[in-house]
DNA sequence: GTAAATATAATAATCATTACAAGTTTAAAC
DNA sequence: GTTTAAACTTGTAATGATTATTATATTTAC
């Protein structure tokens, strides 16, 4: 076991989340697959390093995550729940041509919250969705992306 | 047929809906209610106009709003997929506790969107959760409300 | 009024997520 | 170091929302 691994069993321990091996792969999966990838993005590409991995340990983990902070939920589509390690504050944009979330820096005090006086504000979550730049240039060139191009 | 269901009926030709019994009841349920039914509420809720109605219809239904830009989607929670007459823009909250969603102002230009040159944004969703006035109150006098009291 | 197009309804199929039960691993106690 | 209990993982079954499919009904166009 690395050094890396180390750390992030560290991680886990401090937020009293006993660190077995499936919660660090999940951890550490998360950490270098920031694309927001869903709960079978992740048992897929863990399946290589831990054949006996089962779909529930997936969810379990990723529920125990969120319970305790680590990471964030992401609902911008009805049908693929996506997850995020960053839990620092900010946006998200989902290309609807080619399906990539892009993470994006916002001022979240920065909203006119009047209207919200008296209400205890936990979380906040910014969507956009449109179209990315590298899209959008390919449509202009009349090429086709993936997808069905909703467009 | 009154005179709002003539308006509701021209309002949906003006978008090319053909302006079926079912899609007006739809249509003017959503406008009844806006608390942001599911699709499963709405199917309830017409029932009783409607004996033979189906489910599917109501699948149906919204989906050709969604796709005139009539109705708009929300997706705060991951098992439940919301749907909003209101299409100006406007934020969500969405109370931990009670589950009740409400509606405030936000100044959607006020984004630092800096970082998005290049993108084309179609469409901005602003979520946010906590816990609205009514339960902070009751939480206080030490009052259960409704749900699992997640807090 | 008839044929073609569209909408509705009922059922089946799909797919993500959760629930449950059994087996396995880890940690604690002695 | 063995035993015991608790926690974790796994596989399968169950659930539930949404979509697909197909037959029937309704509307539109000629």
């Amino acid at each position: 076991m690395d050094l890396q691994a180390k750390n992030l069993s560290a991680e886990l321990s401090k937020r009293n989340i006993r660190p077995s091996y499936q919660r660090i792969k999940v951890l550490e999966y998360l950490i270098k697959n920031q694309f927001h990838p869903t709960a079978d993005q992740i048992f897929t590409g863990l399946q290589g390093e831990i054949p006996t991995l089962s779909k529930s340990t997936i969810y379990n983990t990723l529920n125990t995550f969120i319970q305790s902070g680590l990471v964030r939920v992401l609902n911008i589509e009805d049908n693929e729940t996506r997850y995020d390690i960053i839990t620092e504050s900010h946006g998200h944009f989902k290309c609807e041509t080619c399906g990539a979330i892009f993470n994006f820096k916002i001022n979240i005090d920065s909203f006119a919250t009047e209207e919200l006086k008296g209400f205890k504000v936990i979380d906040k979550n910014v969507y956009f969705k449109g179209v990315c730049p590298k899209c959008l240039l390919n449509i202009n060139q009349g090429k086709n992306n993936r997808k069905e191009n909703v467009l």
